[in-house]
DNA sequence: TTTATTTTTGAACAGTGATTCATTAATGTT
DNA sequence: AACATTAATGAATCACTGTTCAAAAATAAA
């Protein structure tokens, strides 16, 4: 018997994840996403049911971080809903520092996944809004966020708000440090822009 | 001599809307574009350089429109820039109502302009943004809004909580009625969520 | 009616790149 | 060492669809 050697699957996601954010899903070859990853193109297939299998990957992993993550946040009761509203917004970000290639798929390849792949993948994505709505629940039991906000639409406002700052700033880095960016999406969520 | 009948530029055009609407760029098929449109395939390549070209005069029609709108709302002396505002919310708003397919592509589409042609469309997007932007100031002046957020942060937040809302909103009709979005967002853009 | 010019057609072409699969290599087992 | 089994290879296949272009059709002018 012969064993595999090495993560080849791991090596895999990880090239694609570059080859995705540097060329986009569609302009993306296998045959490069192989290169990178130091396989034979047909090797691809061994792990993966197809090109749009190792996209849905990507975004299951993300997802279940994300997840798992703002739980934890949540769970922690010396947070006021203000403060986790912020940790969650941070979250976010976070991937951007932590793995801007992987945060670039993330965002540009969104409206891909949920026209080819929602059924598996909205699961993920509402539960994590699920979560973003029940700290918005939090605070307006608190008394410190308005009641009048509907929290459905809320959710979608504020991650398409994130999710096209994100897109504008990987576009061009230098126009804006991320952190700024991070702390006017902090103030404008919670005050707006009435004086 | 021959003279050209009726007028299959806008025919393509209004077809194209619809197929890409409902197929996505990617999947849509010139082919299918030219039946809708009533014509032979090969005639689409009379009146557009390629597929793209499609799109691309779709998106300056869009952007072409909404800054005239834009600039004769800004023009309105008897209007707070509160009132611009939101007026200028239902500009985008209103495609959607006028024509939601060509709204669709609108939001759905962007990603692509964005990264095959910003060189010609990132100017009437940032002249149109640019227009927000002179709202936005007024207001400051008039003192009315904050001037602690950052201008060119807030022109990106916006639109892309509104990108994101109608993404949604088109995926699933049913799920809320455009009018309850739209008032939604101009109060969380005023006043954000704090009590 | 004939001719000239322009429009329209749609089948054929061509480039692309995802996917397959017969072959080879590597590892473990006897 | 010989064998069995699984992993890995990468050139060939295959499907797809944007684009072209020679031919046909429509119209206007002579």
């Amino acid at each position: 018997m012969r064993v595999k050697e090495g993560n080849k699957e791991k090596d895999i996601m990880e090239a694609a994840i570059k080859v995705f954010a540097q060329a986009g899903y569609h302009k993306a070859k296998i045959s490069k996403i192989a290169e990178l990853a130091g396989v034979a193109t047909g090797s691809v297939y061994l792990y993966f049911e197809d090109k749009e299998d190792i996209l849905l990957r990507i975004f299951d992993n993300v997802w279940n971080k994300l997840f798992v993550e703002l739980k934890e946040l949540i769970a922690n009761k010396t947070l006021t809903a203000a403060d986790k509203l912020d940790a969650m917004i941070d979250l976010i970000f976070d991937i951007y520092i932590e793995n801007p290639a992987l945060a670039i798929v993330f965002v540009n390849e969104q409206n891909h996944i949920m026209q080819h792949a929602s059924q598996r993948f909205t699961d993920k994505y509402e539960k994590f809004l699920d979560l973003g709505e029940s700290i918005i629940k939090e605070g307006i039991k608190e008394g410190v966020f308005s009641n009048s906000i509907d929290i459905k639409i809320l959710r979608y406002f504020v991650f398409g708000a994130i999710k096209n700052l994100l897109q504008h700033w990987a576009a061009d880095p230098q126009n804006y440090p991320l952190n700024k960016i991070r702390q006017n999406v902090k103030f404008i969520i919670k005050h707006g822009i009435k004086k």
